[in-house]
DNA sequence: GCGACAG
DNA sequence: ATCTTGTCGC
């Protein structure tokens, strides 16, 4: 990748069972984001997700590549690697990271924009996955998550594009989107390297007919196995 | 002390 | 996240 903020082995340790020393790792890792923009000419965007298998024993990673201007998919990688930790609120990324940044290794070449399945800077210690995944391949990331972690915010409306501030301890850490006329709104954050005020419109740039952008929502297919059988055929 | 809690 | 068909609503 480009300008990991930290080597990966300190950013990403191998999970221990320690919540304190995660949770002081992610407090440490946090100082690292930087939320200005500071991203290249959009010309590929990835996203990625990850799924799992065999009652959870395995973790099963995707990222998708597209083509920034028509969004076509270009290219895709799938990672499967042995479930190592389980799932703790806060620290999902200790969780997910491995398998991710296998799959976008896989890919066959660097994005200038990642999204991520889940929280940017909208997190306990302004660490979600999104952000973390910034720093540790110091790639510029965008969190989009289908629910909120932390943080209030006052009713939106119901049409696409409809938005509100997400604040956390009197602070905006994000912002609830209505992507799609009518759908539950999405909450998104910036990981690394993206304006608070620019992830919004990245991310409705992205989203077509469906609720979630099409990086996070190929990648959601990909890892959660049911892309064996797609839709119908005739449209 | 009692809930809440991305995926 | 995952187990799962049809059904209700825009």
């Amino acid at each position: 990748m480009k300008k990991p903020t930290v080597a990966a082995s300190d950013a990403l340790p191998a999970w221990d069972g320690d919540v304190a020393a995660a949770r002081a790792l992610q407090a440490r890792l946090a100082a690292r984001v930087r939320l200005e923009d500071d991203y290249p000419p959009l010309r590929w965007i990835a996203g990625v997700d990850v799924g799992f298998e065999a009652d959870g024993t395995v973790t099963r990673a995707a990222a998708v590549l597209l083509d920034a201007r028509t969004l076509a998919p270009q290219d895709e990688a799938l990672a499967r690697l042995p479930t190592r930790m389980p799932y703790i609120p806060g620290l999902l990324s200790f969780r997910e990271l491995p398998a991710v940044l296998e799959a976008l290794a896989g890919l066959p070449r660097t994005p200038d924009l990642v999204f991520v399945d889940g929280q940017g800077v909208a997190h306990p210690r302004g660490l979600g996955i999104a952000a973390h995944l910034g720093v540790v391949t110091g790639l510029p990331t965008v969190g989009v998550a289908k629910s909120i972690l932390v943080g209030t915010h006052d009713e939106i409306g119901p049409r696409r594009g409809d938005r509100a501030a997400l604040r956390y301890h009197g602070r905006t850490i994000g912002t609830v989107l209505r992507s799609k006329d009518g759908v539950r709104p999405l909450i998104v954050s910036p990981g690394h390297r993206v304006a608070l005020d620019t992830a919004p419109g990245l991310v409705l740039a992205c989203c077509t007919r469906y609720r979630l952008p099409e990086p996070t929502r190929l990648a959601d297919r990909l890892a959660s196995r049911r892309d064996r059988q797609d839709r119908l055929p005739g449209l």
